[in-house]
DNA sequence: TCAATATGCAACCAAAAGGTTGCTTTTATT
DNA sequence: AATAAAAGCAACCTTTTGGTTGCATATTGA
């Protein structure tokens, strides 16, 4: 019926591919480093080692958001961003899936080899 | 001196932002799934179960090959693609090295908290 | 209440991304 | 030699991205 070859990767790609974009930028990743000590913080203090306006990190911070990488609680004047892990150890979970099928594939390869079988390159 | 607080994520960042954005696509990480099975594929194979057109899985192809994903050697009157796994594992030390201080600070945050210090949220 | 702080909103802009079509070139095949 | 197959090249288009500036709004704090 519908094209299932290989191991169960394709489920989980369409959800992996947003977060993997929203992972795909430098300014993007150091914000997501600041965010790793696991604290609240504002969006004036993620702005403070970048030389981008507030605006611009703001729209970063708001793609973390769509990609559930990071979470926002309004709290008085200022809006705080915290991380949330889980989306990360997602992708982690398909990178892990996708180098053991490489694996596997490359120690069939080689027993495959080793069985003297015609050339393969 | 230079800014160097927290853990070292901070050089491997420039370098695993592209490899993210390379992976931020669902059409890219549909051929790194085929390509995942450790042998050479000619674009016109790689193009089989897609709706879109040779030209456009070739440009994604060059965008992988631009973040080292893939290579391609000539082979004939085809070129063929294979999977490099240097840069999916790169990242996936990254994302190790983010949850790892992500989980720390998280225990830190706990015994301080048991400790039972003033207010934190 | 007035001023400062923190953020939101919106318009705007240039460049990059994702895709298409059409044509050429190279290599196989018959 | 003629045809078919595989890929490259280039122009073109639309949408998204990444960034800016200017102004409005909400919340503190004196």
């Amino acid at each position: 019926m519908s094209p299932r070859r290989r191991g169960d990767l394709e489920p989980a790609r369409r959800t992996s591919a947003p977060v993997f974009a929203a992972l795909g930028d430098d300014t993007r990743l150091s914000l997501v480093a600041k965010l790793s000590d696991g604290q609240r913080h504002s969006i004036t203090r993620l702005c403070l080692g970048s030389a981008l306006t507030r605006q611009a990190i703001t729209k970063h911070l708001r793609v973390l958001e769509g990609a559930r990488i990071v979470r926002s609680v309004r709290s008085g004047r200022e809006s705080l961003f915290e991380l949330d892990p889980a989306p990360i150890r997602q992708v982690r979970t398909y990178i892990d899936s996708v180098s053991e099928q490489w694996d596997r594939a490359l120690s069939r390869l080689k027993s495959f080899v080793e069985d003297g079988a015609p050339g393969q390159g």
